[in-house]
DNA sequence: TAAAAATACTCCATAGGTATTTTAT
DNA sequence: ATAAAATACCTATGGAGTATTTTTA
């Protein structure tokens, strides 16, 4: 409904004048001249097309529709009220529903660690997860669906701040009784990636795999929709991969089947990062949650360098 | 609370962007334009402290705090649509409670037969009825503890309406077997004040019986708190009385020790009105009152005249 | 005469407009 | 290049002031 010029303030008169049941007084407690209160009496009455006061002789009366006026105002200016308290739970930001992505090549590793120290340092906070695809996941970032994503730079998306979590070597895992298994450890050049089982397109632990491997232009013939399906291929022989550490399991574990095997090269590892819309003001919450989880790196990962919560890299 | 100049306005270009998710359309819906919209969202979230709308990439979304804040908006809003909502009940405005009062000599003798038709007329008015002396009741209307008086002029109060209801003629009342029983009408100057009953000081009616009889120098020594108990006193031979022909009964009753005799004199009647303050505008429901009672006088009595309600009495 | 609200007027703060810039896609 | 919000700047409404009048007890 169009509020016709009705004001808050005119609603306090209202009041006043009824509680004082005089005008001048009513006007002096509302800090405003009597002629001034008096106008925006009259604006009130002529907006409501009743009149809300008897100016009777010395004092001042309500009439019948008056009354009923004067008690609605005062639900108005209580829901007012209402609206302009602060908002309380300013003690912890990082309360309440948060929804936060995560790609699904570290989403079933980070959590299961990450979990407990989250809840004990944010009792309140509601974490909602989602996994998928780092594209699905920004795309769901963008429009609001998610406050924040954990994935894999790099990441060419401009609006978003992207903080480091932590680094993670990559294992070779490769089934047990290959030539390569029996080596301590395994130069990237080594490997022969028609030989690869990688997962599917869109996942950017593929596209690093590849990279890595780039020198070899054989291009790998199976495919894996998750890394535990991936494990379980390379488990009866179909090829090897590149695994981040914390998807690591016991050698046991797969029968015993699978072997894991540290890489020489540096340049064998990928960073895991938290990314929220750099228009998120104020992001004390997603940066409390950064924190927490660059505390609690998955085993075989070793955390960021501590963050500076007032450094933006919203270039990223 | 002080309201540091929120206006409705503002809450409503709010909550339009948090259904638009648009600046530039939330301006249209609400028929401004875009900067217009922009300023006043900014005006509330900087008298709110914190940032309600993330201003994201070509779509706006609400923060966490922003989220309770529409909620509140909401209902300061359907607070305000409340107020502004029409007060309904306009097709009767004779409802809800009406306090009115009745001097003590029209009350008993005009209620039981005005009950009735002003219940059929106006069946959603409740009356609280009060009783006691003319200048009691005035001063009840004037503080605004009433809403109108049933009472007999004259009345030397100005800042009133007196609107004429009925006029009845009064009755004299004599113990049976007093000499002047015996005529079928009386001369008022044939009454010897001496031998009168009168009501307590202050009761109209005693004034005017003692008016209409001032010829006689003599004064009466005795008086009653009531009508019924000047009956009684009438009864035992106590002496005599001028009674409102709405008070007489049946000669029957008061085990036929009473007799009632017609008043030669025109002057012997007495007009019974409905006052209200002048101020109180507007005065329909009042008005409506009156013409009830005023179609429906008790027994003995003639309505007066009708009325125009147009007609602003404010100068008697 | 005193008290209280209404009226008359003046002023300026600000809500609203248009034009333009900035920013991100 | 386009879309969207922010910014700059201008205008005019109306909210608030002071001074005065009207009304009534």
């Amino acid at each position: 409904m169009a509020m016709r010029g009705l004001s808050l303030r005119d609603l306090e008169y209202l009041v006043a004048v009824a509680e004082h049941g005089h005008f001048g007084r009513a006007a002096a407690s509302c800090g405003v001249s009597q002629p001034s209160l008096s106008a925006g009496i009259r604006k009130v009455e002529d907006i409501l097309g009743l009149r809300v006061f008897e100016r009777a002789s010395r004092r001042v009366l309500l009439t019948r529709d008056g009354a009923l006026a004067i008690e609605r105002a005062r639900h108005v200016l209580a829901a007012a009220d209402r609206f302009l308290a602060p908002v309380a739970e300013a003690d912890d930001p990082l309360s309440g529903v948060f929804r936060l992505g995560a790609i699904t090549t570290v989403g079933p590793y980070l959590f299961p660690h990450a979990l407990a120290p989250l809840r004990s340092a944010h009792p309140r906070l509601e974490l909602q997860i989602e996994e998928g695809l780092t594209s699905h996941l920004v795309a769901r970032l963008r429009v609001g669906a998610l406050d924040a994503v954990v994935l894999s730079p790099p990441l060419a998306e401009v609006g978003l701040v992207i903080e480091p979590l932590y680094r993670e070597p990559f294992r070779l895992a490769i089934p047990r009784g290959w030539p390569l298994a029996a080596q301590e450890t395994v130069a990237l050049d080594d490997l022969d990636m028609s030989k690869a089982v990688l997962l599917e397109e869109g996942h950017c632990l593929r596209d690093q795999s590849l990279s890595l491997c780039a020198a070899t232009g054989a291009r790998p013939c199976h495919t894996a929709m998750s890394l535990e399906t991936l494990k379980a291929m390379i488990a009866v022989g179909e090829g090897f991969s590149l695994l981040p550490a914390s998807a690591v399991t016991d050698e046991a574990s797969h029968g015993g089947l699978i072997r894991y095997r540290a890489l020489r090269d540096q340049r064998a590892h990928r960073q895991v990062a938290l990314a929220w819309r750099a228009s998120r003001q104020p992001d004390r919450d997603v940066r409390l949650l950064a924190a927490v989880l660059r505390r609690h790196p998955p085993p075989g990962a070793e955390a960021a360098p501590d963050f500076d919560p007032n450094f933006d890299n919203r270039s990223m």
